[in-house]
DNA sequence: AAACTTTCCAACCGCGGGACT
DNA sequence: AAGTCCCGCGGTTGGAAAGTT
């Protein structure tokens, strides 16, 4: 004997369209086989044939049991929402729990998943997962994929990039002593991005609260232990870096992923850093694991080289462009960019 | 209070794989 | 071995409720 529950949550569809809430629009396909929403005639069919005779072969219930609904659609009203042991209402606490740690094990397994909590079907916890535990796990700044911290400054890294093509192409288009402009961008974008990945670890380390109220601005105020840290460990300069965002605002106004510093703000769970830099990224690194050849140091050694204007430089500065800049990928989507904004002054750096 | 947007979730769709012929 | 059938799964859709402007 199938019992449906009393409270409104937990109704069959129908009867919540009863109580004034969803209604499906009924429709049939070309074989004339109803489709949408189920009726409540058609549940007690389903419901007493299967209890009857059980399904069998779910392609010749609906002929055998008098319903005008393909076997799919009888199997699917069966399995998600007439089976009697279905649990229907709010999913606890615990339930959630244990989906989110099943699901970091399983991935989007959802039958697997509600294997192991009884009652529940994989519709239910799916949509579960897709309205609510996902968004949860982003608040929580855990990628809902992985179930690890999000690693958004990748975007940083692949913007910062683009930015060092345009740096490129506008100094193609302007006089040759502009490579110096070009490569300070350079320098200051990797030293940037640098500061960037160390501020996001450095709020585990030192427990730094993200307070800071410009969305633009991607730096908060540091205490002293974090400032002695940029300079005493990593040799950076908080205050250059500030002024670096301040002087040219334009590096953060020519990228819409520049306009989502929240993102990159995140506190990360363990503190790690979790980016995968690894060759299979399809674009270069920005930021070298070795300070031997780090692109920040190439960069300098070579606006160096080049600080004679009348030094056309442009071997040395191919040569080292070359080396981490993919070309046709940013080159194409930064000339229509410079074509759309010409008049923009972000190219002029002092 | 009307218009618009977001949230929610039952139901549908298409695909992959196992069973059967 | 090859072809067909059927089932189950995961992704997506559609439309009403709920929330916001």
């Amino acid at each position: 004997m199938l019992v449906l529950s009393s409270s409104s949550k937990t109704l069959p569809r129908y009867m919540d369209s009863f109580a004034g809430v969803k209604m499906r629009t009924p429709s049939s396909d070309e074989s004339g086989l109803k489709k949408g929403p189920w009726s409540p005639e058609e549940d007690k069919i389903l419901v007493d044939y299967i209890q009857k005779h059980g399904h069998g072969s779910w392609r010749a219930l609906p002929k055998l049991a008098g319903l005008n609904r393909c076997g799919k659609s009888c199997r699917l009203r069966w399995t998600n929402y007439l089976r009697p042991d279905i649990k229907r209402g709010k999913f606890s606490d615990e339930e959630e729990k244990l989906i989110i740690n099943l699901h970091a094990v399983l991935g989007n397994k959802w039958a697997a998943i509600a294997s192991h909590l009884p009652g529940r079907t994989d519709n239910e916890i799916k949509n579960l997962w897709n309205t609510h535990l996902r968004k949860k796990l982003l608040k929580m700044g855990l990628d809902p994929v992985t179930h690890r911290p999000r690693t958004d400054h990748l975007n940083l890294l692949t913007s910062l990039q683009q930015i060092l093509a345009a740096a490129k192409i506008v100094s193609s288009y302007t006089n040759p002593c502009d490579i110096n402009n070009a490569l300070r961008l350079h320098s200051d974008a990797t030293q940037l991005a640098k500061f960037q990945l160390l501020q996001q670890n450095m709020f585990q380390v030192t427990g730094a609260t993200t307070s800071n109220s410009d969305p633009l601005n991607p730096f908060v105020p540091l205490n002293s232990l974090q400032d002695g840290f940029l300079n005493d460990v990593l040799g950076l300069n908080h205050s250059n870096l500030q002024n670096l965002h301040h002087d040219d605002n334009s590096l953060f106004q020519i990228h819409p992923n520049f306009q989502n510093f929240e993102a990159l703000q995140q506190p990360t769970k363990d503190g790690s850093l979790n980016a995968d830099l690894s060759p299979s990224n399809s674009l270069p690194n920005l930021v070298s694991a070795s300070p031997e050849r780090s692109p920040v140091k190439e960069a300098e050694n070579v606006n160096a080289n080049s600080k004679d204007c009348s030094n056309p430089c442009s071997t040395t500065f191919e040569l080292t462009w070359g080396d981490f800049m993919d070309e046709d990928a940013t080159e194409t989507y930064w000339k229509g960019f410079i074509d759309q904004h010409s008049n923009q002054t972000w190219s002029t750096v002092p």
